[in-house]
DNA sequence: CCATACTCTTGGTATATACCAGATGGCGAG
DNA sequence: CTCGCCATCTGGTATATACCAAGAGTATGG
């Protein structure tokens, strides 16, 4: 069972992914040369890169190349804090890029907001990166009524939850989360730049306010190896 | 882009499983069977299987064959309802086989819930199953002050919280949960009847009573496609 | 009747090879 | 100097083929 040959390449490339100067900047050479190096074939070497990647340990870029990953961000979902916070506080690089932001019906959404599926919503598409590698495609929908003209002021960059609570004084006191592994579909891995089918995690959230009226949707698109998602409870019966 | 054939064996394929009937007991011709039915290659179909597979809509059994995914389980890991409790909820069938039972220290237990690598833990290893298919393999430790003599009774197959709770009185005030995508390992694997390298979800817990003292840890490996992780919050600052 | 051995089927691993398509960086024209 | 083209890198997709190893069922021997 453990005497595939694509497993001792496996254990190999993870003794050298252990020597952080072993690469430089963190890429690996290309499949070609290893499959040279390691006498095989770039099918068995592609087998051996994908054990890797499912354990977390390397990622691709499209057509790009190989890289070791570095370590999964934590990311408590249940918290507020902006994307920004938290990856400073890790001592990572944020950014944010807004691709799109408009007015649109997503019956998901709505489904899950407890409204008529073709409501209207506020519809804001987000990239987020970490330390310039692109790591999460985000969709936030938001009722309309919760936050009007929110569209018109365009400064998404920074955390659009403080936003809600600071500009529109909402609290946000409910929350139903769901997660689950899935590979990345065309769009998101588009947006993430690897290749359709890499594994993915996928995070969908509804926030009510206290009176357990509707605010908003949004699903999450991570590469699958650049999060661990943390939750601490206290009491709960 | 979407241009590749073997996006086109997905989408047929796709489109049969939308019909139950399809497949006989859910499951799939062979990899052959089917390469020659969409004339091409196994090299060629099997990547089509393995994008479902990432879409979780189809999974495999070791060596025996593809199989139609039943829907994921829901699943709130911050509830210590039983596992027997919430399958049968959802209306499937759940069953649990006990692995093994020991004493042994493990140290990244040890370290979830701070205490010295090397105590001594009570450990119970177990495979779960809904409608007869294993889905889980999971390791607990118990810390032994809290529960004495744990290990004699041996019914571990109906809910261990309960038992905590019910038989030594404690209270599941305090958790730390962490939860993260990675592919199984070669002893899950073997125990979930998949291969090796197989997608997974991990799910750690680390519990504690309202002294803060800690009562137990638990890991926990899903087959990915198998669940939906479901948490909800109140008025969480 | 039961256990064992065998056989057939299944997915799993591997070689060898070819071409395609996007990313990149250098070169040359303006 | 800048823009755009193009050669050359990368991984991505595909064919054809072979053999291995474990699951499952059947035949066979006690």
């Amino acid at each position: 069972m453990s005497d595939a040959y694509y497993l001792h390449l496996t254990d190999r490339l993870r003794e050298q992914l252990k020597d952080p100067d072993a690469f430089e900047e963190g890429r690996l050479p290309s499949e070609r040369v290893l499959a040279e190096r390691f006498d095989t074939t770039r099918v068995t070497l592609r087998q051996a890169l994908g054990q890797l990647e499912g354990e977390g340990r390397i990622h691709r870029s499209n057509r790009r190349g190989w890289f070791v990953s570095p370590p999964r961000l934590d990311y408590d979902p249940t918290r507020d804090s902006g994307f920004n916070d938290y990856v400073t506080a890790q001592g990572r690089r944020p950014r944010t890029e807004v691709l799109l932001t408009d007015v649109q019906a997503y019956p998901p959404a709505a489904q899950a907001l407890g409204l008529a599926a073709q409501t209207p919503l506020y519809h804001i598409r987000r990239r987020r990166f970490v330390d310039e590698r692109a790591v999460l495609s985000e969709s936030m929908w938001v009722v309309p009524e919760r936050a009007p003209g929110l569209l018109e002021e365009g400064q998404f960059g920074v955390s659009l939850w403080a936003e809600l609570r600071g500009r529109y004084g909402l609290t946000l006191a409910h929350r139903e989360l769901r997660f689950y592994s899935e590979s990345l579909g065309e769009q998101a891995a588009r947006e993430l730049g690897v290749a359709m089918g890499s594994p993915g995690l996928t995070v969908r959230r509804a926030t009510f306010d206290e009176q357990h009226r509707p605010i908003g949707y949004d699903e999450e698109r991570w590469l699958h190896n650049a999060l661990c998602i943390t939750v601490t409870l206290k009491n709960k019966p």
